[in-house]
DNA sequence: TATGAATGAGTATTCATTCAT
DNA sequence: GATGAATGAATACTCATTCAT
């Protein structure tokens, strides 16, 4: 096994551990057991402790940077309809979640209850998600598809609560029932609770 | 000082630094030095450090059961307008996480990541939220005044977690800034957002 | 109740709580609590928690004291036969332990594993035992009644260990049991056994 | 030094504080700092405090039960003589405890003061002895050398206190003295006092 | 690189004792 | 005398981190 396995056998370990009990509540004698590895091998390749965490944290936010980049420009939010602009930005955020499970627990359940320097690490994440909803929000205001008198922090908040929440309960609290949750069902619904409170479209 | 208000001080103090440092970074010498009390005088009214924050998070959430109970019931659903009853849920949960920004901070923020004894009263908490709002929306279907089509499971947890997530952006994030939170409207556009989607009224 | 039966009180209560628990696992809590009194009280009729160990002893002492001086003098052991006179040293003896089960539990079974003054208290309670057979023996040898080629040190300790031993055994251990203890015939066999060995008697 | 080492250095250590000031008296900081190890370095090798006695004692027993099976059968008490029988027995059980007079010490003088589950295991030893002692008065019975008429309840417990306070007095209470004991002398004179108690042999 | 024994600062908790009321 | 809230020194135990092999 080389380096680079070897580092991501024990971030699979961690994640998988971290997720179950926590941060505080998970060893670094839980993790050497768990990989089978020798309790010095760990600091080979991480710092100490936090930094294997802020290390999951950390590609965490750049998968989600990557993910949430892919296929939109400006362009496409001209062009296609703003409602199925919208579904589809939901429908990928739970697509993204769905991905890695553990580490949406990690993130959904822990991150704002996270001191130290992941603290920074989580307020980054929560920091782009806002954005990212803020922009859509204010494209489409200036594009005449969202309401003008839409208050846009306070949208932008609902939102990423309520998807954040969605993702939780559907993917990791219930995670366990047998039917698997059809997403783009689920994105289609979202949309409609929200269109007519966001967009200035003619009533279905 | 008797008691009673030793108890309650105890608390207090305990509140605002689980509040600031989280359950895990808050030692008990933190608390009984900010408290100007001797280590064992903690052990006098409490078993140990969890029961200080189990005792804390039982209160409020039996704080928030008395809340939620009061000047509502099955009659006034009826005949008040559906969505002016929507908005005075929404401002009610919005006031009562004002009046405690500490604890609202610990259970927003760190809820969720608690391992121990913890996640259960959390779960709790959580789960008659998410009720009391499932059951405003049956009431509503039945009464004709919410879309029957509407997936109320997803609803709810749309809800729920947009609602915990403007609390804590407006009562915890923003805390230090001047202009005061109007309670009253961002309860008024929270329902313009959420009233189209979810109920059965004419487009305004 | 005056000071006398108070302090009284709580002795009583001290020696059930160490016999069945030992010191080091009695609190003065149990005690205060058991007693029905508060705490400080405890602390008015002894200097600490050691002093009331400490008086328990010292008073079980003065009472064995008093038990074995009690009807023996110079004179009866010229008199009566020697063996009658050991039988009865043994039957006081057992019925001093009997009379007082906890406290003979306290010394029985704890006594010399106790560090702090205690040890000065038991080894005074020894030593007075030990002397007391010791005595008897030379008393014995000296009136030709006992063997002359009696190795004396070993034979007190012998009955020492044996006494006591069968003290704590029927009256500690088996405490439980139905059957009263018949401490007539138990020191009539402990003499049998020891008759023929100790004194220059006819063999029977 | 390698794990068993370290684990039986440990052990020494605290054999001879435990025997020094008993167990309660006797604290971590002081064994490891009598074994100049770190705090943690015991609890590397150890569950615990208790752990440690409570191996001192299990391997005590253990070293016991060998000792007394070592060399005798049913065989041997029916052709050697009753009497040295006998006195092989007790020659064996004081060799045993000059053999290690610390365990000696925490065994007679701290065994039955221990509550805890240290209790249980004092329980087990003095079982054992007991036995040991009863099934072989019953051998002897059986085998016409022993009276019938004898207490064998009551001379296994005669016999079992006068020999570990025999024990107690000659290694550890008389520890710093000169003269060296003289075991062989001693098992004798033991005899010497027993024999025409117990055995039904013609008087010397 | 991998190991795992050793480390020791840090933490919760206990409990005999005090003292103002 | 009686009370019991307050005290704080003492103690067992944890666990992230190090470093010689």
């Amino acid at each position: 096994m080389n380096a680079e396995e070897r580092k991501k056998q024990i971030l699979e370990v961690a994640k998988r551990l971290f997720s179950k009990n926590g941060y505080y509540e998970t060893q670094i004698s839980d993790i050497v057991e768990a990989a089978d590895i020798a309790r010095g091998t760990v600091y080979q390749y991480f710092k100490n402790k936090d930094d294997i965490f802020a290390t999951l944290l950390d590609s965490f936010y750049r998968q989600w940077e990557q993910a949430v980049s892919q296929g939109i420009n400006e362009i496409s939010i001209r062009t296609i309809d703003p409602v199925d602009y919208f579904r589809h930005r939901v429908r990928m955020t739970l697509v993204f979640f769905e991905g890695d499970r553990e580490m949406c627990n990690i993130v959904l359940r822990m991150g704002h209850g996270l001191q130290r320097d992941f603290e920074a690490i989580m307020k980054k994440i929560e920091k782009r998600i806002y954005n990212l909803i803020m922009s859509d929000l204010e494209l489409g205001i200036r594009a005449g598809n969202v309401r003008r008198d839409l208050n846009v922090e306070l949208t932008a908040n609902l939102l990423d609560g309520a998807l954040l929440h969605i993702a939780y309960h559907y993917f990791v609290n219930k995670k366990g029932e047998k039917a698997a949750v059809d997403i783009e069902k689920l994105a289609g619904e979202v949309t409609a609770v929200f269109r007519d409170g966001i967009f200035c479209v003619p009533k279905q």
